[in-house]
This record gives structure tokens, sequence and C-alpha cells, in this order.
DNA sequence: GCGACAG
DNA sequence: ATCTTGTCGC
């Protein structure tokens, strides 16, 4: 799979910033797909390890870190493994809410550079529009990537909901844009739904990343969570990255 | 000024 | 995300 370069990784935090208020506008969140017709789904993860070495520099200085991604597509409804595909890459651009595609893209750019499949839908690890400026990582990805994504969050970024969804699967709520002065919300605004993916477990923040709409991606979420509350395509890309992570990495503080 | 804050 | 030991539960 190819990215399309809209804009380079190695920005400044405003740049950042203006980046995802003008690839926000190229997005696609409302297209109707029946997820029961899709044939392949993949899923999407980072893991990362902090450079261990002697700080020369300043004390301030952004730590230098090897982020490894993974990809795996797996055929539908049997999520059968179809394709693998890991990469690493190296970023100094620190976590800040709000802008963690710019510190996993570069990663996930060279994962989905080795996939020789092209999934019909991708699930990430993070949100897809329930964010700030409306481009979470899914989101992100999904147009650099011009394909369909969908973002499975384990906590909330941005949003807010009435309640709580109910104890079952399947159980959900709402998640609605706040009232903040300048969003890019409407107040209210349905922007996800905080999803029960297995009984009596803390839910997932599913929202749109890119290509699909809500209900679809939902609906894709669901079909894809076997028993864990996880879905399937996100717990094998993260036991890939971890795995591949911890082969390349030598001096493992684990290993001695 | 004080919290909130994906991974 | 990563840092870390034991421990409660099926």
């Amino acid at each position: 799979m190819r990215f399309r370069p809209l804009h380079p990784w190695d920005v400044t935090y405003d740049e950042a910033v203006a980046v995802q208020m003008r690839l926000r506008a190229m997005l696609r969140d409302d297209v109707p797909l029946d997820v029961r017709r899709l044939r392949t789904v993949a899923g999407a993860d980072v893991a990362y390890e902090t450079r261990r070495r002697h700080r020369h520099g300043r004390d301030d200085d952004e730590p230098v870190a090897r982020f490894v991604a993974a990809v795996v597509v797996m055929r539908l409804p049997s999520l059968e493994i179809v394709e693998t595909a890991v990469a690493a890459a190296e970023t100094s651009f620190p976590y800040i809410p709000g802008l963690l595609s710019f510190r996993e893209g570069p990663a996930l750019e060279r994962a989905f550079e080795q996939l020789a499949v092209r999934p019909d839908a991708t699930l990430f690890d993070g949100q897809g529009v329930a964010h700030p400026r409306g481009l979470g990582l899914a989101s992100h990805i999904g147009l650099l990537l011009d394909a369909t994504t969908v973002g499975c969050a384990k906590s909330r970024l941005y949003g807010i909901t009435r309640g709580e969804p109910g104890p079952c699967r399947g159980n959900r709520r709402a998640l609605l844009a706040p009232a903040d002065p300048g969003a890019v919300f409407a107040p209210g605004q349905r922007i996800g739904t905080v999803l029960r993916t297995r009984d009596g477990v803390k839910p997932v923040w599913v929202s749109v990343g890119h290509r699909i709409d809500l209900d679809a991606a939902v609906r894709l979420v669901l079909l894809t969570t076997r028993g864990c509350r996880l879905c399937e395509p996100i717990r094998a890309a993260h036991r890939l990255v971890n795995d591949a992570l911890r082969r390349t990495v030598h001096d493992d503080p684990r290993i001695d």
C-alpha cells in the first residue's frame, strides 16, 4: 500500500495542528458500508523503545525513540490471517494528546508500505474523528492511505457521554461533541460511540476514521471482537509489535 | 490559573 | 506507550 505524500512528518507543533485542520476538510465520515460484505479487515498498532543512551544534549531535548509498527490483515468472517507487515522508524516528536499521529505515523507509514494486500478496512488503536480537531490517528492515516479506517481507542480523548453504557456486550452510549469555543463540531454533535464489547468490562471508544459511517464502524468492531475487550485485528497487531520490538532490542533488561 | 489529556 | 511483583480469579 502506498501513502499519499500530503505533508511531511517532521513538523513543529503549530505546523502539525495546521496540517490537521487542512486534512480534516478531506474526510469522508458518511460512507454507509455493509460490513457483512467486507472480505478483509486489518488491525494496526505501534510499540516503542526510548533510546537508552547517554544524554549529551540538553536535558529538555525530547529523546529519540525507536518505533515498531505492524499491520495484520485478516479474512472475514473467519479472522484467519492473510498477511502481516512490520516496520520500524525513529521519531523525536513527543507524545501530545491530540497529536499522536505525528509520533506514530512514520512507523505506520513504513509498515503499510510493506503491505501487498489492500485491506477493505483497517482498525486503529486510537481515535478517529473523536478528536479536538476531528482528525485522530485513524482518520489521519485513513486519509494518507485513501482507505477505510476506524478508530477503536481504549480510553477517551475528546467528547462527552450521558451516563455509561449498559453492562452487556453490545450496549453503547453516544459520544457527543462538547460545547467548546471555537470547536470544529457543533455542540452535541455525535462524534462516536462508547461501546461495551464484552460483558462487565470497560468499554471502547469507537469513531469513524475515514470512508465509513459510524453505524458501520461500530458493527465492524463488534464483528471482529471475540471474547476479549479489544477486537482481534488490533490484538494481533499488538502482539506482533511487541514480539518484533523485543526481538530486535539486544540489551533488553528482562533478558539478562 | 486549574484540570483534562488516544498511545 | 513504558516502568514493574505479586496476586486474585477462572
